[in-house]
DNA sequence: TATTGTTATACTCTATAACTATA
DNA sequence: TATAGTTATAGAGTATAACAATA
């Protein structure tokens, strides 16, 4: 059974990791791990209703979300992949006719991916089991609190989304203080 | 380029899915966009100094920060995965000599994971690009607020975690509200 | 009988490079 | 030349079911 306390750096986490923040640390663990702990409940609340993969879904919520057909492009740089990727992606969803290739009205090296009724019904069929599950999870968080925590979130990300558009830089960091090796450092 | 703003909800959101929740909504997709965010950089800022997936150096972390060796059982039950996953991903960190199976001294119907030193200079290698990287990912966020942060994600995580070990119910909830479709719902 | 781990199988996601057709 | 998308190839992660060894 999985520990759902927060996981935390010990008391040596600063000497072990010169130049570490404590605190940071702390935040992107949990915050790495509450995403995925929503994202894994959430996909095994919808499998009984229909089984999609997250990816899959992502490509039929942005389509029916923009309420128009898109670009394969368009969808891939949402989602921040490649355009092969975003291929065998759409062959999938068109296997289970999810959605089709149109061809694009004014440039012709262009396709626009739309949406079929069987690929609204599956929309359709999610976003309610979605909403609701969602709305459990944050139950227990006032409106307020929710309201704090997504401006938290906004802050976050746009950090974090200026540190994309930089160059991954390669020059090694601060190295590990290995005297300092401890038992519980970084389960995740 | 992704658009770094929160992702939000529109008005007609409650109208549209009767028993949602809009703020419940913007905090889950905000909370798993940040999360998603910040794992995809912290792994293109690894790359150019090792190149391992997410769930491989998860296996070497959670045996490197047990400080001993672990049955492949145990490591699955903390990454919520199963044993036939857990035989190919140490499959891939064994052909990479970064662990090694042991027998179990007790039972020898199981084994012991174990971290080679290989293996333990991959994660002395990562950790600190890790902690330098979510140093400044977290750098607009005071003491306090990252506190604050941590306690709200504590509370999500415990009521998600009461619902992992509940049965996923079949039964279909609300059903949405076609009449007022809009063309902005949810892009994630 | 139950448990631990492996094998076999299959599918999805992912990325890169070479290619096409169009612009 | 540049762009949009596909194909080919490859590898990684995931799950399920059948199985062997051991308890």
């Amino acid at each position: 059974m999985a520990d759902s306390r927060l996981k935390r750096q010990g008391d040596s986490f600063e000497e072990e990791f010169p130049g570490a923040s404590r605190s940071a640390s702390d935040c992107s663990i949990n915050l790495a791990r509450t995403g995925s702990l929503l994202l894994a409940e959430l996909t095994r609340r919808r499998r009984p209703f229909v089984d999609i993969s997250v990816a899959a879904f992502q490509v039929l919520a942005i389509i029916e979300g923009e309420g128009t057909p898109l670009p394969p492009s368009i969808v891939a740089e949402r989602m921040v992949t490649t355009t092969g990727t975003m291929t065998s992606l759409i062959d999938t969803l068109v296997r289970r006719g999810l959605v089709r290739r149109l061809p694009h009205p004014d440039d012709r090296r262009m396709l626009l991916i739309d949406i079929t009724d069987a690929g609204r019904d599956v929309v359709d069929q999610i976003l309610p089991v979605t909403h609701r599950v969602t709305k459990e999870m944050f139950q227990d968080l006032s409106e307020p609190e929710r309201q704090q925590l997504l401006q938290l979130l906004a802050r976050v990300q746009r950090r974090v989304d200026v540190m994309r558009n930089e160059a991954a830089p390669t020059d090694p960091p601060q190295p590990r203080n290995t005297a300092q090796r401890s038992a519980q450092t970084a389960t995740k």
